[in-house]
DNA sequence: GCCAACGTTGGC
DNA sequence: GCCAACGTTGGC
C-alpha cells in the first residue's frame, strides 16, 4: 500500500466538497502533467490513501485524508468540449488522460499548513517542499505519512 | 498581481 | 534534438 497527496484549489474543489458528494466520492480528474498521470496509472492502487492538500488559497496545506476506490481509468473530461480540463488531442481510441475515484476518510479538525509543514524537521526531504514543484499528485513515504499524521493530533 | 520554476510546443 | 517562446502552477 502507498501514500499519496492530491493537490486541489479549495475554489475549484475542495474536502468538503467531496465529503457532501453522494458516497462521499467523486473522481479525481483534471490531471494534464505526464509525470502526475504516470503516476496515477501505474502505481496508484486501490487502497492506498491520500492527504487532500489545498492550494492556490489563502493558507495551503493539508485538510485531509481520502482513499483510492478505482484504479486508473479514462478521463472523459479531456473529449468534452464544454469541460474546463478539454485536450482537443484527446481522442476515443487514446483518450490520453486518466483518473482515479477516491473517497472522503477524514478531515482534520485544523488544517496543517503549508508553514507549518516546513518548519517539521522530519519534512525537509518531502517533494511537496522542494522549491518549484508543482505536481499535483506526488508519492508520500511511510516516515512521511507519519510525521503529518502525528501534527494532525 | 508578481514572479520563479517548470512543462509543452513548434520552428529549425 | 535543440532551444526560444509561451503557458501554467502556486506561494507570496
Amino acid at each position: 500500500m502507498k501514500y499519496w497527496l492530491l493537490k486541489s484549489e479549495p475554489d475549484a474543489f475542495s474536502i468538503d466538497d467531496l465529503r457532501n458528494m453522494p458516497g462521499k466520492k467523486d473522481h479525481w480528474d483534471g490531471i494534464r502533467n505526464y509525470q502526475a498521470r504516470n503516476m496515477m496509472r501505474d502505481d496508484m492502487k486501490k487502497g492506498d490513501l491520500a492527504f487532500f492538500y489545498h492550494s492556490s488559497c489563502a493558507v495551503p496545506g493539508v485538510v485531509g485524508i481520502v482513499e483510492v476506490v478505482k484504479e486508473a481509468y479514462d478521463d472523459y473530461t479531456a473529449l468534452d468540449s464544454k469541460e474546463k480540463y478539454f485536450d482537443a488531442k484527446a481522442t476515443p481510441e487514446n483518450p490520453r488522460w486518466c483518473m482515479v475515484d477516491v473517497k472522503y476518510k477524514k478531515k482534520f479538525k485544523q488544517i496543517i499548513s503549508l508553514q507549518e509543514l516546513k518548519q517539521n524537521k522530519k519534512l525537509k526531504d518531502m517533494m511537496l517542499l522542494r522549491k518549484g514543484n508543482r505536481l499535483s499528485i506526488m508519492p508520500v513515504s511511510a516516515g512521511e505519512w507519519k510525521a503529518i499524521l502525528a501534527m494532525a493530533g
